[in-house]
DNA sequence: CATAAAAACGAACGTTCGTGCTATTATATT
DNA sequence: AATATAATAGCACGAACGTTCGTTTTTATG
């Protein structure tokens, strides 16, 4: 009966995988505060209430348990925030779901202290090895992310052809990296506003005619 | 004879103090790369040939070590890019030398790591204490100061007065952030270029008839 | 030049770090 | 239910951490 053996090994699996993954989603929130080096085993298994040995055999080094958290933080960020606007249809909706996603994440609403990926980067970006390779590769992936919405937004003719994408995406990264460090920093409460207020302003500059309205609220 | 005393202990300045400034002028290109908890006291000896012990007797523990080696980044950033800009005549050239200048700064040609302040904020953003007070009130200060110069270009009528200078100030500093992040983190070598082509754009959008010409060069 | 003060050193403290072992539970399979 | 296997705990290690202390060397002053 491999159909019985599947759905014990699958659909409710072995305890050691079930363990790893609240380990992780611990480790996303605990390096978003302290960062990626300043989370350590002996820390992590306190909150946990594990040994740390425990904890450490789920993973071979640190360094297995920083590129493993990582990878976690990549799939909340792709579960909570990407898939749900890719789910929009193409063109200035998505390209807004994208937008008004990528601001929550910033403003704390993902992960406790902030954007993990942002302070990943800074963290990391003067650094090498493996961990940086791996935070570069999701940045990357997430710069084409938001670069093809805006393609498909032209495509659409919701934003003229003239456009650069890719500078576009720079230009709404920023901003929302900037109103991170405005509210996480300077405890700016109102800078989340802001950016959304200024990305929709560089939006509208190059939309066509034809877009839908581009509204202020969370809606596109 | 007071003269003499007063130029022995004041030019030629005690022995303890010079090394003091030499063990934060290494601690700033130390922190700007492994980040200001990641700096460490033995690895700074290290660096600098001294004893630990020799060393941490110039600050009392390692916060002390973090604010004053705050301050020295401080200090050198106000020597080396505000001073310079805020000897130019107020108005857009003032301007321009204070983003040219910060743009260097984050390009990495003053810190060895990239942008010090950039660093310590991602760093500091989900903690407290006197070490994220002294890099909040600095932070404060370059934005104000890059405000005060915009209201400057205001005020010799080479920006327009509608334009809202707080939130241009803060449109500069991001873009300015993004660069930092794609030079330092992604490799991006045109990074720099890009994001000085995009802050000009910026400030021509508000430049009035009878403004100095915007030049793409490093002059104003 | 002598001498008091300042600066740097060397060794050690108690902790915590990451990382190995071995033993002991808990889980899954027959 | 018995048994094999996976998961966790306990303990110890060497290294590095921030910090303290007493001693020695260097510097500045009368």
């Amino acid at each position: 009966m491999p159909g019985a053996v599947q759905r014990k090994t699958v659909a409710r699996r072995r305890k050691g995988e079930r363990t790893r993954e609240s380990i992780l989603r611990a480790a996303v929130d605990l390096a978003s505060v302290e960062g990626l080096e300043g989370l350590t085993i002996g820390r992590l298994a306190d909150e946990l209430k594990m040994s740390k040995s425990g904890l450490f055999a789920h993973f071979g080094s640190k360094e297995d348990l920083q590129l493993a958290t990582v990878e976690m933080a990549r799939q909340i960020f792709v579960e909570r925030i990407v898939r749900p606007a890719l789910a929009r249809p193409e063109g200035l909706p998505r390209l807004m779901g994208l937008c008004q996603g990528w601001l929550d994440h910033v403003a704390g609403h993902v992960f406790k202290g902030g954007c993990f990926f942002t302070a990943a980067s800074f963290e990391f970006d003067s650094r090498s090895g493996p961990v940086r390779d791996a935070i570069v590769a999701v940045m990357r992936a997430w710069i084409d992310v938001l670069t093809r919405a805006i393609a498909g937004a032209q495509k659409a003719r919701h934003i003229k052809a003239s456009a650069d994408a890719r500078k576009l995406a720079f230009e709404v990264y920023s901003l929302a990296m900037g109103a991170n460090w405005a509210l996480q920093l300077l405890d700016d409460k109102e800078a989340m506003n802001k950016a959304r207020a200024n990305i929709l302003a560089r939006i509208r500059a190059v939309a066509t005619p034809n877009c839908p309205p581009i509204k202020d609220a969370k809606s596109a």
